[in-house]
DNA sequence: TCTGGGGTCCTAGGACCC
DNA sequence: TCTGGGGTCCTAGGACCC
């Protein structure tokens, strides 16, 4: 581990409220709410009394009577996610990016130019706030994860500093729902052991956790409470599935009804792909029922597509299997996604196989792209399907 | 606390391959 | 005919994150 804390995570103040606020003066210093049916985000004027997200907005104006609601502007929030990453992006070239609102920053190597991380920080902070209106929370540490930690505690409008040495002292008395990973399955299984504090989960010793709460997860907490988080800061970071659902309510949807919601979703998520170039082989659809129990159904073409015929030819598939435990069940939600976007930018070439394992047939075509492409664009092929036909994707490096 | 929309990662069994 | 170890891919579920 590095010996200085070099790692910042920057975390933008009730993000999509914040923008309001920003963009309506009228908002300001009044308790805010964005969202429909709940609270996507709410102002810290709206959290003071208790408002959370994702709750009901019938409950958060029971909580908060004096709040305005105002519906998302996406498009708004997209905008100053952007404003606000090109600040990040002319600190430091090594940012990740995490969610619309949140990204790590390397500064480990920009001492001499830049300053200290600490420095480094407080600047950004400032930065963003002249050139986007916008308050944000920066954390400094180590490691990411306790980078993270520190922005949490620092909200709002804060930064903190966790100097090396002073880790496991600013991280143990901290409730357990603060590691990363620890949502309300797992910190009820703590709290059943009487484990309250990251420093119990210190104390436990691995073997206890693991017990406790399987092996992934009770190594990762393990290390998480000793502040052991090797993960580097990472860039180039693309997304691994394009997807969209939507809420149906609680009465009864006959097919019909949840079809046309489904072909505009895939309508929805093919755009985005084709918008995106990126192409997928899996699509997975994805229903809630009336007891909020969910299920997935899903099945992997053997060729990668962004096309809104074939996706939404193989969600309808999918929807058919899964209606007989919708009529049981009672559908609330229905979404799709797309993933395995992992073949997209390849060449794919169809060989008219007549046996298996036709190598020379592999050769000869690979010959084909060579000669079409330059030897080096040939880096790995791959066969799919295992008898007849199969697909050949040629993926350059 | 009766719950939106967008994602990630992990686990596990079965089919299939060498 | 019965057997092993090592590996990938697919499907499904679950927990978690913002």
């Amino acid at each position: 581990m590095a010996d200085q804390a070099s790692i910042l995570h920057a975390d933008l103040d009730s993000f999509y409220a914040s923008v309001e606020q920003r963009d309506d003066p009228g908002l300001r210093g009044r308790p805010v709410l964005v969202g429909g049916g709940v609270v996507l985000a709410a102002s810290y004027e709206a959290k003071a009394f208790g408002v959370r997200t994702p709750m009901g907005i019938a409950q958060a104006m029971a909580l908060c009577p004096g709040a305005i609601v105002v519906p998302p502007r996406m498009h708004a929030y997209s905008a100053a996610s952007r404003a606000v990453f090109d600040v990040f992006h002319d600190t430091t070239p090594l940012v990740e990016g995490i969610s619309i609102d949140e990204a790590f920053l390397e500064v480990g190597g920009l001492q001499r130019i830049m300053g200290t991380p600490t420095a480094i920080a407080t600047r950004l902070r400032a930065e963003v706030r002249e050139r986007t209106g916008l308050p944000i929370t920066v954390g400094v540490a180590r490691t990411k994860f306790l980078a993270k930690v520190a922005s949490a505690v620092g909200k709002p409008d804060g930064l903190l500093v966790v100097p090396p040495g002073e880790e496991l002292s600013f991280l143990h008395p901290l409730p357990i729902e603060r590691l990363w990973g620890v949502g309300p399955v797992t910190s009820g299984k703590l709290r059943e052991h009487q484990i309250h504090t990251v420093g119990h989960v210190a104390r436990l010793g691995e073997a206890a956790l693991v017990a406790m709460l399987g092996g992934g997860a009770g190594r990762h907490l393990h290390a998480l409470a000793h502040n052991h988080d090797p993960r580097r800061v990472k860039v180039g970071h693309r997304r691994g599935s394009i997807g969209a659902q939507s809420a149906l309510g609680r009465r009864d949807h006959p097919f019909d009804e949840v079809d046309a919601t489904l072909a505009a979703l895939v309508d929805r998520v093919t755009r985005r792909m084709r918008a995106a170039g990126r192409a997928g082989r899996t699509v997975t659809l994805r229903l809630r029922f009336g007891d909020f129990t969910r299920v997935t159904r899903s099945r992997s073409l053997l060729k990668a597509t962004m096309q809104t015929r074939t996706v939404l030819d193989t969600a309808r598939t999918l929807l058919t299997t899964a209606w007989p435990l919708i009529q049981e069940r009672g559908i609330t939600l229905v979404g799709i996604a797309v993933g395995n976007l992992d073949t997209d930018g390849g060449i794919q070439l169809e060989l008219p196989f007549n046996t298996p394992h036709d190598d020379n047939g592999l050769d000869t075509a690979l010959d084909t792209v060579r000669d079409r492409f330059g030897s080096s664009s040939v880096t790995r092929a791959t066969s799919l399907g295992r008898h007849l036909n199969p697909s050949v994707p040629i993926l350059p490096d």
